[in-house]
DNA sequence: GTTGAGCGTT
C-alpha cells in the first residue's frame, strides 16, 4: 500500500535510489513523494516497514529517474525538517538485492549477484567526501561504523516485545508473564536455558530423573517393580512450550 | 502511546 498502487519494485533499470533516513515513524511515502517530486521525477517511493508491527522503520527509499535530480534532492531535502524531524537524504549504497550501487544506481546486474552478500563491513571507503553537502550533524553516524548490524537486530526484537528485564525477581514474575504471554514463551525458553545467571533460576529438573523412558532407558523401573508400569509423563517436566493449558502442574496455589 | 541505528517490497 505504501507504493502508488504498484506491487513490488516497479522498474529499477535506470533509476536512482535515495535513502531517506531519520524520518519520523509516522512519515509515509505519500508525505515524501510531493517533497521529493518537487525536485525531480520520482519514480517510486518505498518505505520499508516492519512485517510484524507494520510500522515504518524510520527510513524511506526515494527512487529518482535521473541522477542530477536525485543529487539535487539530496542537497535540498537533506537536513530538511520533515514532520518535526530532520531527515537525511543520501544515495542508497545498497540495492534491493543488497548489492552495491553507485550513486543510487545499480552498477552490477542482478544476474551477476552471487547470493545476497550483505557484508558491507570491508568497505569503509568513500563515505561523504563525494557529497557536496556539509557536515551538519552526523555525530552518531561516525560511531555507527564500529557497531555491527547486530544492534539493529536487537532493536527489532525489542520492538516486538518490550525489554524483558529478568533482573528483578523472575520467579514470581515469570509465572505471571507465562499466563499473559504464552505466545512468547518460546523465546524465553531458549534464553532461559542458554543464559542462566547463577542464582537466578536453578534447574534441578535437569538432573536425571529416576524414570524417563520406561523399558528402554530405565531398566531399573521394570526390574524394581517387577512389571512395566505404564507411568505417563510426570507433571514434573513442566513444559511451558507445549502446554497451552497452564493448569495446575507444579505450582498449585 | 513509546524508540532512532541504519539500506528495500508484490
Amino acid at each position: 500500500m505504501s507504493h502508488f498502487g504498484r506491487a513490488g519494485p516497479p522498474d529499477i533499470r535506470d533509476t536512482f535510489s535515495l535513502l531517506v533516513l531519520n524520518i519520523t515513524f509516522r512519515t509515509t511515502a505519500d508525505d515524501l513523494f510531493p517533497l521529493f517530486d518537487k525536485y525531480g521525477k520520482v519514480v517510486d517511493v518505498f518505505i520499508p516497514r516492519d512485517r510484524r508491527t507494520g510500522e515504518s522503520r524510520g527510513f524511506a527509499f526515494v527512487r529518482y529517474k535521473y541522477a542530477d535530480e536525485a543529487q539535487k534532492a539530496v542537497e535540498k531535502l537533506d537536513g530538511k525538517i520533515v514532520d518535526g524531524r530532520e531527515i537525511m537524504v543520501q544515495f542508497a549504497k545498497y540495492g534491493p538485492n543488497a548489492e552495491r550501487i553507485h550513486k543510487g544506481r545499480i552498477i552490477e546486474t542482478t544476474s551477476k549477484t552471487s547470493g545476497r552478500s550483505r557484508s558491507r563491513s570491508p568497505r569503509p571507503r568513500y563515505r561523504d567526501e563525494n557529497r557536496d553537502r556539509d557536515y551538519r550533524r552526523r555525530s552518531r553516524s561516525r560511531s555507527r561504523e564500529r557497531y555491527d548490524h547486530d544492534r539493529y537486530r536487537r532493536r527489532e526484537r525489542d520492538r516486538r516485545r518490550r525489554s524483558r528485564s529478568r533482573s528483578a525477581s523472575p520467579d514470581h514474575h515469570k509465572d505471571r508473564w507465562r499466563g499473559r504471554h504464552e505466545d512468547d514463551r518460546r523465546s524465553r525458553s531458549r534464553s532461559n536455558d542458554s543464559a542462566s545467571p547463577a542464582g537466578c533460576s536453578p534447574h534441578p529438573r535437569r538432573t536425571l530423573s529416576p524414570r524417563r523412558t520406561p523399558g528402554v532407558d530405565s531398566p531399573d523401573a521394570q526390574t524394581s517393580n517387577g512389571a512395566s508400569v505404564p507411568k505417563t509423563v510426570l507433571p514434573h517436566t513442566r513444559v511451558d512450550s507445549q502446554s497451552p493449558t497452564p493448569q495446575r502442574s507444579d505450582a498449585d496455589e
